[in-house]
DNA sequence: AGGGGGACCTGTGCGC
DNA sequence: TGCGCACAGGTCCCCC
């Protein structure tokens, strides 16, 4: 899915069509994604303005003008397709082909809003990992959903020390820590392999030993990957906006997420990226530059 | 308490 | 062509 950057991005595309603008008409299409669409989810939202956007780790959180937020969760296939002049516009933020939400008639659609810019924005997910759901907006941190989530990796308080004392004593392996919610905000699979490549730290070292000196390392690593990933997908959000409504995609590339058996890429190296599982998940590394 | 593993879903790509 | 399996960017629950 969608991480951080992707999320990020998703979120500035919309803000065209959602920020300022009224929900005149919402429909679903089944009764929830991941969790139920809590009772009287489209009342709540039909009639309402959005004040402001904005994201919190890979949520979008609309806020509204009744003091409630629409939260989304794009999970790990879930895209929004905005129509609006007759073209399609497709923020997903997933490398690779992507296709439009079949105008919010497909299989997959699960949700439409209908916004007064006009627009229609149709949230498609055919894994249904995502989620949408109404919060109040005073109280969204001590929701589940949000309550012990760590802090935003690109917050200037998020620092090699803020860092080492959260990872400070833990057993786990750096990669599972970067991955837990509750340590950093917003990381995924592929952005903490490309994060630990950076910083030449292997994914199986154990978190506590990246207290400290290496966490100088990391952390402005962390940043450096997030904030290029986020200027590449504001570019290609410019990109087809432009274009005639055929989709775009974020155009990645990355340094070793997928690129197992191939050459290190680190000038001076001469090792190969390998794939290992940790976790249930893949990593990717080089086992000579990072230690 | 904290961590690993499975569950939740559907689609795609590969080897046989 | 068809089948079965592995795998996919996230999160949550259960059990150790």
């Amino acid at each position: 899915m969608p991480e951080l950057p992707e999320v990020e991005t998703v979120c500035r595309g919309l803000k065209p069509v959602l920020e300022g603008h009224r929900l005149t008409r919402v429909q679903t299409r089944r009764g929830g994604l991941r969790i139920p669409f809590p009772p009287g989810f489209v009342q709540h939202l039909t009639g309402r303005r959005v004040c402001q956007l904005r994201r919190r780790a890979k949520y979008i959180l609309a806020d509204l003008d009744n003091g409630q937020t629409l939260v989304i969760h794009l999970g790990m296939s879930g895209r929004l397709t905005i129509y609006r002049d007759g073209s399609a516009i497709v923020l997903d933020g997933v490398e690779g082909e992507s296709v439009a939400a079949e105008g919010g008639h497909g299989p997959h659609d699960h949700v439409i809003l209908f916004t007064d810019a006009p627009a229609r924005i149709v949230f498609t997910d055919h894994r249904r990992f995502g989620l949408m759901t109404v919060l109040d907006t005073a109280h969204l941190a001590e929701d589940p959903l949000f309550e012990g989530i760590g802090p935003e990796p690109l917050a200037e308080s998020f620092t090699p020390q803020s860092f080492s004392a959260r990872i400070k004593g833990k057993k786990t392996s750096i990669k599972a820590a970067l991955l837990d919610q509750r340590v950093v905000a917003g990381l995924g699979n592929i952005y903490v392999c490309e994060s630990l490549f950076r910083a030449q730290i292997s994914p199986k070292r154990l978190a506590t030993s990246v207290a400290g000196a290496r966490s100088e390392q990391l952390v402005p690593a962390i940043k450096q990957v997030l904030r290029e990933a986020i200027t590449a997908g504001g570019s290609s959000l410019r990109d087809y906006r432009h274009s005639d409504g055929k989709l775009g995609t974020f155009q990645h590339h990355f340094d070793v997420y997928g690129r197992e058996g191939e050459p290190c890429l680190r000038r001076g190296c001469s090792g190969a990226v390998r794939r290992i599982v940790q976790s249930g998940r893949s990593s990717f590394y080089c086992p000579k530059c990072q230690r």
